[in-house]
RNA sequence: GCCUGGGUGGCGAAACUGGUAGACGCGCCAGACUCAAAAUCUGGUUUGGGCAACCAAGUGUGGGUUCGAUUCCCACCCCAGGCACCA
């Protein structure tokens, strides 16, 4: 082989070349030891993947690359960095594969994964993988296992017959937030009701909680945000409207003050006590258990025959905000606590039964809906609050939902909304009709799913003894192989057909008793990976006190928003909740969570119906994972994402040939040349401070500045010169810059070896500025000065220039404005 | 409707704390090398006018503050994502 030959870039060589020794050298893994010993600990994490058939798609490669760069900058910064990677491979979606293609899903997902290991290590990604995770390897589950056993004994599972979303195309049961506008989030079924007795874990005693860090964790806005919404507390307060007994005809109004909560009582919850006046009738959720004891006996076929109505239509067509208001009248009267007036009770499906307590008082003067209603059944709406300029009696033509003063309130008429909401909940506390209360648009998580890909939950059902938790001592209740494992409308897991496996002895007194045939959420799985990896070599324990003492919480979290609710949530959840239990001492996993943007092509969002997938695999044969890597992370900020476009890569490419050639061209024991010396500085400087936040475009367009100023007019540049670009470049182009590292002389790994590269802010300073002339504002002109030129001398400079001096002539300089190092402007009249 | 982001050349995008808009890259144009092409290298490239110097316009729209606004304020339009008959 000619040295002419040796000295050409070849991506392909050099890569399997380096990843063939990272491994070999174990240059990203810890031992358990040095992981129990790290001294400067960074855990760099990022959202493990379903290993698919289809194998890595860009969006995942965008997201991991992302995160690698993050973890391999911080490595040369002389961080110990844990940099992780599993596999998330139970649920519906392997299932579904499975099932399609006829495969058992225990044979699929091994090699799914062996060629997710594959491309994982082709794009270079500096992942420990002594400490992978694979949640279907019962090792792995049987934590999972244990983790819902700790729930279930600190009463924070438990099993409940409530309306549940029922998927019937996946035929199982899904949590609240894995519907997504009435439709399942996996296949676009639309969701029905059914009532089965599932488990769910009690999230929303965490619901304050959960709201509250968020105030204090360093997070992406909009995950942040999102995460408030879907919480969704509002605050008001609960009032109750005694209901009139036997109430045909009209009972007439009665003293407010003989009012009390005796007898039956409507409870509502409501953000506005202060319209209490106003409230001129009660709405009932068709479902609501009150119903049948309120409704009158001519009344009773009218509302048998809408709650019917209303119990076929499903969920999604039942929320539309702009279906017409429809109801019926029970025949029933409650009492309006403020003024011991009858109101009228009527069930109507805008009320819903899973919302605040199924029943609301209806102020249609101070609510869109209620106003809506009752003008289309005729009820009397009242003015409760005047804004500006309304009188007591100004009629309404719609409902008036604005800041004001209450009218016609008694003896709160006068009062503010602020201020009436306060007096009126507080006067009616007196007599144990209402008082203050929060809610919460949280919903218990419903963990039970009728299928057979996930983890069993591990309980057994006595008919003596109710549901016991499998000791811990016999986990894990390993997922038998069956081969019907297709799912039925039944409401029951394929489980619940195998008799051999579910029947089975109570661990409490010995009777016969059948085991739980339901699987959890595949979200349980994934809600505490991140405190198994680095304690993945202890099989007595699901985490070592010491190493997670010392590595936890994650420092750095990148990864999809789609996550934002789901994941993220119940992640921070079950971390409270073990951290309440006294296995880890920190109340949030992750410190800083990132979400990076999504990856387009062209413009268009890819899909595989439209045809415009990129292959990962295709593009590295073709230019290598290093310019790949480069180029993903070139096309905009991570953050936001962008748009890939096919020749684009030709940028990064040219560059890492461009800097590989100047690299094995450069002269030794020469001086860097002065110029492009403060060019470096200032490189050093942008890329030091712009990557840690994760503004990758711009370190990189200035790399390759950088790099333009070294070659320009085709000189020989100085080792000196390129040898801190090879290590800034290390993040992006980790094989490069590893085997430019080693000609350069070096011994070991550059992520060993190298230290970030220190720019000298006296270095990063100009000998010569531009300074910038204008005339009113508009350029006229620039001037070159000494840094720290004073005003009296840059504008002597600046009069001398022959346009500037033009724009001046026959005009009296009013003003002039200088910035030293920046601008001039002479303000002219 | 509410909550996040975002809207800048032919395209992906830059722009510190209000201070020369368009860095860097793609593409395109011209040139060098080549029999030729590819690759590579050099130069040019916001738009309009002008041979040029230069002039004018220009960061979604309309106003405002300022010597000066992509940046701050007000009103609005559009795109992406989240939430929503939520009481």
């Amino acid at each position: 082989m000619s040295s002419e030959a040796e000295n050409q870039y070849a991506p392909g060589e050099v890569e399997a070349k380096w990843q063939r020794l990272w491994e070999e050298r174990g240059t990203n893994s810890f031992t358990a030891d040095e992981l129990r010993s790290a001294q400067s600990p960074y855990y760099n994490l990022m959202m493990f993947p379903y290993p698919s058939a289809e194998g890595l798609h860009v969006g995942n490669m965008y997201a991991f690359t992302g995160a690698d760069v993050h973890g391999r900058f911080h490595r040369l910064t002389g961080r110990d960095v844990f940099e992780p990677i599993g596999f998330d491979a139970f649920g519906i979606h392997s299932e579904n594969f499975a099932l399609k293609q006829g495969v058992h899903p225990m044979d699929l997902i091994p090699s799914n994964i062996a060629n997710f290991t594959r491309q994982l290590k082709a794009i270079g990604g500096m992942y420990d993988w002594d400490h992978t995770v694979d949640t279907t390897d019962p090792a792995y589950y049987k934590w999972t296992q244990w983790l819902f056993l700790q729930l279930f004994k600190a009463g924070l599972a438990e099993r409940k017959e409530a309306p549940v979303n029922w998927c019937p195309s996946c035929m199982t049961v899904l949590a609240n937030e894995q519907v997504i506008q009435g439709l399942c989030e996996r296949c676009d079924s639309a969701v029905e009701q059914r009532h089965i007795a599932q488990w769910f874990f009690r999230i929303t005693e965490y619901a304050q909680r959960l709201l509250d860090n968020l105030e204090h964790i360093d997070w992406s806005e909009s995950t942040r945000k999102a995460q408030q919404n879907w919480i969704g507390r509002s605050e008001g307060a609960t009032l109750r409207f005694p209901v009139i007994e036997g109430g045909n005809g009209d009972p007439g109004t009665v003293d407010p003050l003989t009012v009390t909560a005796d007898g039956d009582v409507i409870e509502v919850f409501t953000t506005r006590p202060d319209t209490l006046f106003g409230a001129t009738f009660m709405v009932l959720s068709p479902e609501h258990p009150l119903v049948a004891s309120i409704t009158t006996d001519a009344q009773q076929a009218a509302v048998a025959a809408y709650q019917a109505q209303a119990a076929k239509t499903d969920l999604v067509s039942r929320q539309k905000a702009d279906k017409e208001k429809t109801g019926v009248f029970t025949g029933g009267y409650c009492r309006n606590p403020a003024n011991g007036a009858p109101i009228p009770v009527w069930i109507a499906d805008y009320v819903l039964m899973e919302y605040g307590t199924g029943a609301i008082m209806a102020v249609p003067g101070g609510d869109e809906r209620d106003f809506e209603f009752a003008t289309a059944m005729g009820i009397e709406i009242v003015r409760v609050v005047a804004g500006e300029g309304d009188g007591a009696d100004t009629p309404l033509a719609e409902a008036y939902t604005g800041d004001g003063v209450l009218v016609n309130s008694g003896p709160f008429d006068g009062l503010g909304v602020a201020d009436g909401k306060r007096a009126v909940t507080a006067w009616l506390g007196e007599r144990g009709l209402g008082e203050l209360k929060v809610n919460y648009r949280l919903r218990d998580w419903c963990i039970s799913r009728q299928r057979y890909w996930g983890p069993p939950i591990p309980i057994v059902h006595c008919d003596a003894c109710g549901a016991v938790a499998v000791p811990e001592d016999q986990l894990p209740v390993e997922l038998p192989r069956v081969d019907d494992f297709k799912p039925d409308d039944t409401g029951v897991s394929p489980l619940a057909r195998v008799a051999s496996w579910y029947e089975t002895t109570c661990p409490g007194c010995d009777g016969p008793a059948r085991r739980e045939t339901d699987v959890s959420d595949t979200f349980l799985d994934s809600s505490w990976y991140f405190l198994r990896y680095p304690s993945t070599d202890r099989n007595d324990a699901p985490m070592d006190d010491g190493i997670t003492a010392r590595w936890l919480p994650v420092d750095s979290y990148i990864g999809g928003n789609e996550h934002a609710v789901l994941h993220l949530m119940y992640s921070r959840f079950i971390n409270m909740v073990l951290k309440d239990l006294g296995h880890i001492d920190f109340e949030e996993p992750f410190v800083k969570f990132r979400a990076h943007g999504l990856i387009t092509r062209n413009g268009a969002k890819m899909s595989k119906s439209r045809g415009n997938v990129i292959t990962p695999d295709a593009i590295i044969d073709q230019y290598g994972a290093d310019t790949f890597r480069t180029y993903l992370m070139f096309m905009g900020p991570l953050e936001e994402g962008g748009d890939y476009r096919d020749e684009g890569i030709q940028g990064p490419f040219g560059f890492l040939h461009r800097l590989w050639d100047a690299v094995v061209t450069a002269k030794p024991d020469t001086a860097a040349d002065e110029d492009v010396e403060r060019k470096l500085h200032k490189t050093i400087k942008q890329a030091t401070e712009q990557i840690p936040e994760l503004g990758y475009n711009t370190a990189i367009a200035a790399m390759m500045e950088c790099l333009n100023a070294v070659r320009a007019g085709g000189r020989q540049p100085a080792v000196a010169e390129v040898e801190p670009l090879v290590v800034m470049i290390a993040p992006f182009a980790p094989h490069l810059a590893e085997e430019l590292w080693e000609r350069l002389g070096h011994g070991k790994s550059i992520f060993a070896g190298a230290n970030w590269p220190a720019y000298d802010e006296a270095k990063v300073r100009d000998e010569v500025v531009s300074v910038a002339v204008q005339v009113n504002g508009k350029l006229r002109g620039t001037i070159s000065l000494a840094p720290g030129t004073d005003q009296a001398e840059a504008e002597a400079l600046a009069r001398a220039e022959e346009n500037v001096a033009r724009h001046l002539d026959n005009a009296e300089v009013r003003r002039v404005i200088y910035v030293p190092n920046r601008l001039l402007n002479f303000v002219v009249g």
